[in-house]
DNA sequence: TCTCATCTGACAAAGCTGTGACAAACGAGA
DNA sequence: TCTCGTTTGTCACAGCTTTGTCAGATGAGA
């Protein structure tokens, strides 16, 4: 499930965020201090924040910085040119000045989900890969598969439904800085399409680029 | 090369972000009525709308109605909540609030466009092209075609209404290191007819000359 | 030394491209 | 309008390049 650190130290207009968020299915994590902040992301992680600038013990700007690099949506009473472009030049997606309607926020959060969501695993069939903890589950069983494997298969989805070249591919697996042979990319598909059994098929080859990977 | 129909009916304002803009390597078209703007549309494709709300013929919001749908912000002095909300609900990607700073407008144009122009193909009446995934599409059914072949059709759409000299195509198809015959370039020109379909016809030859693609 | 992942080379399979032959279309002159 | 030389359209196929697949070599750690 999509999860949302939402920084806000007004309790009124918190609480509110908070329950209109989850109402749309969010989980939410809502903290009103700095450092509340920081001992939420240690202990989950987070897919979206949404920020009050203005805190008790701190500003947003700096906490912004401090946390782990996700998605960031400002929300805030300073509105002026200044403080937008700050908040941009911090990496914010979305700097929204106060007041707001709650469903402006709603579509921003989802306009920057739909941009930004990271890779949460891939689920095909019988097969589950999950790429944060490296696994791979056919049928409920979990099958040895090897880490670099796993990255290119990533690669795939995530530029998907581009091509990947196999320079792009090899760079991901290997450091950027050997040249092995042509035959290491297709060696690193064969093992991944005979990993994923049925769903194999789902690499294609683009004859003189790469691969890609069909979504259905 | 990416293309800005910049719509602000105020001329010292246009004029800057037109400089700006154009400084910033985009190519622009600035209008200042809503007549103006779908004239603009219908002579040439942009790749974003960058639009003032407030025109001397009336509203940038039905206006971003009319205009053939791409990716457009809003820049405007009515910044209050009811006006973003309505800005966004008509799609728009960003909102911003007059006064603000020229950078933080070229920061969410590249912001937008980053998002935006992953598709960089061509779609021609019932064909679909999409040069990053490397796939061709006819009345939405896929159709396996040669990347050299879908190179040689991105000279001749880009190229257009210009003719294609045989020259350049076999340099576009082959390395320009190459010399084959001539029936080469016949080879793919045909290949691209077939595949094409009702739309083959668009590719006139030119005797003599090469080839030129016909817009429609 | 053993183990494991990775790389390499060999070969097969698949897919693309160039070539030549011939037909059709075109344009310039007669 | 007709003729002829040239250019382009079309096709089949041979040859070549790229990719698939595999087995054995290599090399770094344990």
């Amino acid at each position: 499930m999509t999860k949302i650190l939402l920084i806000e130290d007004d309790s009124s207009l918190g609480a509110t965020l908070r329950d209109r968020l989850q109402k749309e299915g969010y989980e939410v994590v809502w903290t009103r201090t700095v450092k509340a902040s920081k001992e939420a992301v240690d202990k989950s992680e987070f897919d979206l924040y949404l920020f009050d600038v203005g805190l008790p013990d701190g500003d947003g700007f700096e906490l912004a910085q401090a946390l782990p690099k996700k998605p960031f949506i400002f929300l805030t009473a300073q509105g002026d040119a200044e403080s937008r472009l700050k908040g941009y030049d911090l990496g914010a997606e979305e700097y929204i000045p106060k007041p707001f309607h709650l469903r402006e926020v709603l579509l921003r959060i989802r306009h920057v989900l739909d941009n930004h969501m990271p890779v949460p695993g891939l689920e095909i069939g019988e097969i589950k890969v999950n790429f944060d903890s490296f696994e791979f589950y056919r049928d409920g069983a979990k099958e040895p598969i090897a880490v670099k494997d796993l990255l290119l298969l990533k690669l795939l989805v995530t530029k998907s439904p581009n091509a990947v070249t196999r320079d792009e591919a090899l760079g991901c697996i290997r450091g950027d800085d050997k040249f092995p042979s042509n035959r290491t990319v297709d060696n690193a598909i064969l093992r991944l399409r005979s990993a994923l059994g049925d769903a194999g098929p789902r690499i294609e080859s683009v004859r003189g680029v790469g691969y890609r990977w069909r979504k259905d």
